[in-house]
Formats: C-alpha cells, sequence, structure tokens
DNA sequence: ATGGCAGGAAGCTCCTGA
C-alpha cells in the first residue's frame, strides 16, 4: 500500500545559511519531496552528505553566489535535467527528476529586476522558454508538478497592495501573461483548488519590518497536471518557518498528493 | 523619491534580491 505524497518548494536564500533549518525540517516529518531555489552554492559545496544523513537523497545544480537548485526526495530521483534544454542560459535555475511516477520540475525563474531593464526582458524570454519545454513535458508525463519561485504574483489577491504593485515587476501584466500561458498549457495554481485565508503570501521583504505587517506577496507556487490535481487533498504555506531566528525571507509551499486509486 | 534588510564576495563597499 502507497502512502500519501507531499510537495514543497522553499527559496533558502542560502542553503549554506539554512541547511540547519532544512535538516530541523528534515526530522520532524518534511514533505517527501523538497524543491529548494536560491541555494547560492556551487556543486562541489553542496551538503550532500548532510542532507543524506537526515535520509534524504538529493540532486542539484549550483553557482556561487547567485541561484543554485535542488531536489531533495526520500525515493531518489531519475531522468535528471539541468536547465531548460535548448535555452542556453549561464544562470543555474532549473532541475527537473522523476520520482515514482512523478515528474517534479523545480524552477528559480528570474527577478526582473525592473520593468524597463534587461533584467526583466530576460525573465519573459526565460518564461517563454520554460512555457515550450513544459508542453512538451506535459505530452510525455501524465503527473507533471512544477513547483518554484515563480517570481509572479497572478491575481491581485495575492498582493498586499495591488494599486501600489500594479505595472511594477513581479506583478506587471506580461509576468501576470506569462503566467497564465503556463496555466493555459493545462496546469493548475495548486494553492486555489482550496479555501485560503485572506492575504495568503509566501514572501516578505526582509525591510520595513515587511512579515509582521503582513506585507507580501504570493510568488512561491505548485502547478499540477490535471492527474495530480485531481489527487490534491490540500496546499499551504508554512508561514511558521519565516518568523524563524535568521529566517529565509520565503515561506515553503507544501502540496499533498493523494495515492492514485 | 529613497531607503529599509540580508547574503555573498571581497575587503572596509558593492551587487542582487523581490
Amino acid at each position: 500500500m502507497k502512502s500519501a505524497l507531499k510537495l514543497a518548494t522553499w527559496n533558502v536564500n542560502s542553503l549554506k545559511v539554512r541547511l540547519e533549518q532544512l535538516l530541523d525540517w528534515i526530522g520532524s516529518g518534511a514533505p517527501e519531496v523538497i524543491c529548494l531555489q536560491e541555494t547560492k552554492l556551487d556543486d562541489p559545496k553542496f551538503p550532500v552528505e548532510d542532507i543524506q544523513d537526515a535520509g534524504y537523497q538529493v540532486v542539484f545544480s549550483g553557482q556561487k553566489t547567485y541561484n543554485g537548485v535542488a531536489i531533495a526526495s526520500r525515493v531518489a530521483g531519475a531522468d535528471i535535467v539541468r536547465g531548460i534544454p535548448g535555452f542556453a542560459d549561464e544562470q543555474k535555475r532549473v532541475i527537473a527528476a522523476t520520482i515514482g511516477t512523478l515528474r517534479v520540475i523545480n524552477v528559480y525563474v528570474p527577478n526582473g529586476q525592473s520593468v524597463n531593464s534587461d533584467k526583466y526582458r530576460y525573465k519573459l524570454d526565460w518564461l517563454s522558454a520554460l512555457s515550450g519545454w513544459l508542453g512538451q513535458q506535459l505530452k510525455q508525463y501524465a503527473e507533471v508538478a512544477v513547483l518554484g519561485d515563480f517570481n509572479i504574483a497572478p491575481e491581485p489577491r495575492d498582493v498586499h497592495d495591488p494599486k501600489a504593485w500594479e505595472g511594477q515587476v513581479l506583478f506587471s501584466q506580461p509576468e501576470r501573461a506569462a503566467f497564465k500561458a503556463m496555466i493555459d498549457l493545462g496546469l493548475v495554481d495548486s494553492f486555489r483548488l482550496f479555501d485560503q485565508p485572506e492575504k495568503a503570501f509566501t514572501w516578505w521583504d526582509y525591510r520595513l519590518n515587511a512579515f509582521p505587517r503582513g506585507m507580501g506577496l504570493r510568488i512561491d507556487h505548485i502547478l499540477l497536471s490535471s492527474a495530480l490535481a485531481q489527487r490534491c487533498r490540500g496546499v499551504s504555506i508554512i508561514k511558521d518557518m519565516r518568523a524563524l531566528d535568521r529566517p529565509s525571507d520565503h515561506a515553503p509551499v507544501v502540496a499533498d498528493i493523494a495515492d492514485a486509486v
């Protein structure tokens, strides 16, 4: 008999700094699959042994200082893909693995900096390339989960002050259109399958005391193909982890997936 | 209009993040 499966995404903002928090989480009933972003570690410095000693397997694609992604899982992943196939990119932002029957795609979407910047153009080009590849993956696999830091708030209710943020990076129309394009491939924003609290966010700026003041955005997402969405029993934000000492500025998001019938 | 905070690399300051 199989048991239910939990999938998580967490932008750690430096795995070196957040390693103890990750190990504590793993040691207290963490999800079976955890996608990490902004590890900020070159591959030779990745803490493989610490994570293995805690009972998880891990695959990763990293670089010094910026970016870096990893998938930690109880069961080892297979068919690992690093980066978006066919899209040349120095930045380590994507890693995918097949875990059991699940295709898990972990993404760290570019931030975009500001809507008039070269980085914003790169973000939109990057999202276009991602969508193309996701379309292929959805044809190849029935059970696809795309998890990560999308750096896009899809709707006004995902933004603490939508008027102030309208047109700004993370909430501009082209970014939201790029998000919708991924949904239109046949993916579901799993968080919105369920009733959720008001002001449900996943990121709060370190500055201005934003977290206690509730000034956040929902930019970390778990998108599921219909086969998985049908089996999704709940999605929640682990807000407590944003309240730890020396927290990441992102809280994890967890989706609970029931067994196949 | 700007800065606020945090992390990293470098090095006593800057870049980036979101």
